[in-house]
DNA sequence: GACTGGCACTCGCGTCAGGTGAGTGCCAAT
DNA sequence: ATTGGCACTCACCTGACGCGAGTGCCAGTC
């Protein structure tokens, strides 16, 4: 009972902070919620609350302002996941339909995902990994360049050139695509490595050093890059909260530049379902402690392929927004399925 | 003479507001360059620039500060382009020499350009209106569905899928790309237009329905997607600015997140040689009225294929910006060159 | 034992006055 | 044309002051 109430006060304090960005005190408390118990009382569960860490105070004689601790209390047992309204809905489901390929797909969804939020958005290509060898095309540039183009089911393209020592002449060359066709065709890209393993030697001698190079080349477009892209979306929200908050811009720029950094943010997402939510301090990035971040995974079939997220200040509208992040990565995942 | 003086003294306010960010004086001026007159005549020489437009007080009794108008009389006759040390054009070759791939150079060149300049930059994709086609494939996805990668001299390579009304196999689908590569193979793609005229009459009467669809796919990616993709880099450095300065970057922020806004800053300088130099309300585009951008062209051979730059605050360092500017662009072009 | 009203206390913040100094415009003198 | 001098203007800093929101604590009540 008094248990409870303490968890509402602190519910309470998450919301108003939120709404105002203002430290809120025991009586605008009462005052806005309808906890019928007196400013006093109220006081006494603050105490309370900041004792075991999930407020604080910016200064003496100043309202309440939730911790990371109480963001994390008030994201498990507090809030749920707010669903989006069924215009909402409607909405994505138009702009995400309307995309006509892959990267159409992608940067739809990232500006989608910025503006329903209104926060930084992140968007990962579907990983290799996780999807299959639709397509492999040779494609002759000139007598010693090769161009690979290597295309997932899910759409996605890599292309890489290849420098060979000698000329190579078209007929080889088809050859040796019907080769790897059979070889890693319809095979997850994580498997090639296996499927390919004694790819050279099959092949007649005089195809060998192509083959070999060609064989190294894709491995390496498969290990190397996989996972490589993430596009990003609505940095301009960062600007939008009037300075002064605990929230330099400068640095989560600068970690939002570095793909690495995007990566990890997206990759570290432990729970296979749901939405993952890493408020503060608890994100792995140097730049980002004043900031949460709230990604979910997309999937084609019931294959997770990838991850997209927002990144805002710790003080976001967690449930509309953890809402969001889950209904775009379904739309999305519908949209993948779809093609 | 006393003409020349004037123009001194813009110069030095110019780079004295520059390199210090702060209104300049009369006073300080005669210190800092040897001018050989005494304050009071400044305070003449500087109450007449101030008449011309050319200089502004931000309020009564501060310094003097430059207007837009008086950065354009500084870049014009004023300054020159500041060419590189060695130490760093050394470092631009070791950088963008190692790049593998279109993509890889582009991404080196953006995020090169941002680190030297310490401002946001911009680099185009080479165009494909300017290129020439080196390879179509036609690749078969599923019965009714055809992926058609298009090879341009520069490297880059563009997607589609095409649905098609009933089922396509492949010997039609090879019969196709040999009859479509000796139509278009080798033109500039701006000559594709006239090349493919004819394309759909001259094959056989069972292709003509998938043939109209490849011509249509082909034509809309070299038309419509043409100088689509513009990469962005350093954003950070926007934030570097102590607040408070004529810099909002909300608007800057939410321009340089429109693919169009960054093409018009791109694609609207007209000098084909040389360096182009858009101060403050001069740039086209909204909520960049307090930003200067400079950009250069690169080409391939000697046909301009796209434009690369930077957008920064108006009191930058232009000569040194523009020497980077140039550099990078001389490189790029140099780098495409090879490949 | 939980809740409440009352009360003294803290301290950030906005306002105001006064002082300082950089910078200016003007003018008479050279 | 250039210069030194001089009065004037403001932005900015500083310290004093009062206000008010908010707190912690305590004694009293149900």
């Amino acid at each position: 009972m008094l248990e409870d109430r303490r968890l509402a006060v602190l519910r309470a304090i998450v919301e108003d902070y939120v709404s105002t960005h203002e430290p809120v005190g025991s009586k605008a408390l009462v005052e806005r919620h309808s906890l019928g118990v007196s400013p006093a009382t109220i006081r006494n569960d603050m105490a309370a609350l900041e004792d075991e860490g999930y407020i604080a105070q910016p200064h003496t004689s100043a309202g309440r302002v939730p911790t990371d601790l109480g963001y994390r209390l008030f994201v498990d047992r507090l809030s749920g996941v707010k669903p989006l309204s069924p215009a909402e809905r409607r909405a994505i489901h138009e702009f995400l339909d309307s995309a006509v390929d892959l990267d159409d797909v992608m940067i739809r969804t990232v500006r989608l995902l910025a503006q329903i939020t209104r926060q930084v958005a992140l968007v990962q290509y579907p990983s290799l990994t996780e999807s299959t060898v639709r397509h492999i095309e040779l494609i002759s540039l000139s007598p010693t360049r090769v161009m690979m183009v290597l295309i997932a089911n899910t759409g996605r393209v890599e292309q890489r050139v290849i420098e060979c020592s000698g000329p190579v002449d078209e007929s080889a060359l088809a050859d040796l695509r019907a080769r790897l066709l059979t070889a890693v065709m319809g095979h997850p890209s994580a498997e090639v490595d296996d499927t390919i393993a004694g790819f050279t030697e099959s092949c007649p001698p005089e195809l060998r050093p192509l083959a070999s190079a060609i064989v190294a080349t894709l491995l390496e477009a498969m290990t190397e890059r996989i996972d490589e892209r993430v596009i990003l979306g609505g940095t301009a929200h960062l600007a939008r909260y009037g300075e002064a908050f605990p929230l330099a811009i400068q640095p989560v720029l600068e970690a939002l530049e570095e793909q690495v950094v995007l990566l990890r943010l997206l990759g570290e997402a432990t729970m296979s379902t749901g939405v993952t939510v890493r408020i503060g301090h608890e994100n792995p990035v140097e730049g980002l402690e004043s900031t949460s971040v709230i990604t979910a995974r997309y999937s084609r079939g019931n294959k997770t392929v990838a991850s997209l997220g927002v990144v805002g200040p710790t003080h976001m509208d967690y449930p509309g927004t953890m809402g969001a992040v889950h209904a775009v990565a379904q739309y999305v995942s519908r949209i993948l399925d779809e093609q």
